[in-house]
DNA sequence: CTGGTCACCTGGAAGC
DNA sequence: TGCTTCCAGGTGACCA
């Protein structure tokens, strides 16, 4: 599931619920993560939660003495639950706060949980990250300069976090349809004009999605509702031979950099 | 530096 | 039904 859109929404969803709270403990059930869970009850219990940050897709509870960097890669997703909550198959790791559980749940284990200390930003796997698409900083003229003098794939370099941060397979797919744009053109072949048309879209396009989340936000806490029922209507995304919404030709699907592309061969040049 | 490929894991769907 | 194959929303490490 996640792309920014959705770390962001179970960023304002975890924070409702943990800032201010104590950290009572720490289980860890699984730690072979993307790298080992080095997260301790020895480091972490008695601080208080002062925020939930997000930098890309990376969350960062801040505990004050340090921060906790969770990712949920490709499969992992967060939920408050009251203490006595049985633990699921691949619930690998939970931040108790009293009464109630962070609980990250990780099937393909791709996520990570990393306590760290001194500078978050400067930590070895945020420093070198790129521009946070819905800052103000972030328009036509600085996508731009971002793709001058690259040759990879416009659709590449949207989901290389080292230039853009936060947009993944999903929203690079639909961002390049929304502004008519074709996923294999060479980003320094893109005009101002063009930068900017697609620079507005990104922000557009995360931000619909973050807002269809909202709604589903109460869903954190509780043992009730599943999270990620926000899947937004994609245009293009997952819809090889279906029709263009816009124009009624067939979705075509490549791959580009070991992942698939969907573009409408009519619409995007 | 850039650009391209691989590896890390599990589960679900499709194919035979 | 059961086995095999393919595919999946991320990204750091490694190579030429």
């Amino acid at each position: 599931m996640p792309e920014l859109p959705e770390v962001e929404v179970t960023r304002r969803g975890i924070a409702l619920h943990l800032t201010g709270r104590i950290i009572s403990g720490v289980a860890v059930r699984e730690p072979r993560l993307r790298w080992r869970v080095n997260a301790s009850a020895r480091d972490l219990k008695g601080l208080s939660v002062r925020g939930v940050a997000r930098r890309g897709k990376y969350l960062l509870i801040d505990c004050g003495a340090g921060h906790l960097i969770v990712h949920l890669g490709m499969s992992g997703s967060l939920r408050v639950l009251p203490r006595e909550t049985p633990p699921g198959k691949h619930d690998h790791f939970d931040l108790q706060l009293g009464d109630v559980l962070l609980r990250l749940r990780d099937p393909r284990r791709f996520g990570a949980v990393l306590w760290s200390t001194g500078r978050v930003e400067q930590h070895r796997l945020l420093a070198g990250l790129g521009i946070e698409p819905l800052e103000r900083n972030f328009d036509g003229g600085r996508l731009h300069t971002l793709t001058r003098g690259s040759r990879v794939a416009i659709k590449q370099l949207l989901m290389d976090a080292k230039r853009i941060v936060g947009v993944g397979n999903i929203y690079a797919n639909e961002c390049l349809f929304q502004a008519g744009i074709h996923p294999r053109l060479q980003a320094h072949r893109l005009s101002l004009s063009r930068c900017a048309r697609l620079a507005s879209e990104i922000k557009a396009t995360l931000r619909a999605a973050i807002r269809a989340g909202g709604s589903s936000l109460r869903d954190y806490s509780g043992a009730g509702g599943e999270l990620g029922c926000f899947q937004m209507r994609y245009s293009v995304y997952d819809r090889e031979g279906l029709q263009c919404r816009r124009c009624g030709t067939p979705i075509r699907r490549v791959v580009q950099g070991q992942r698939s592309t969907f573009f409408c061969p009519a619409c995007q040049r």
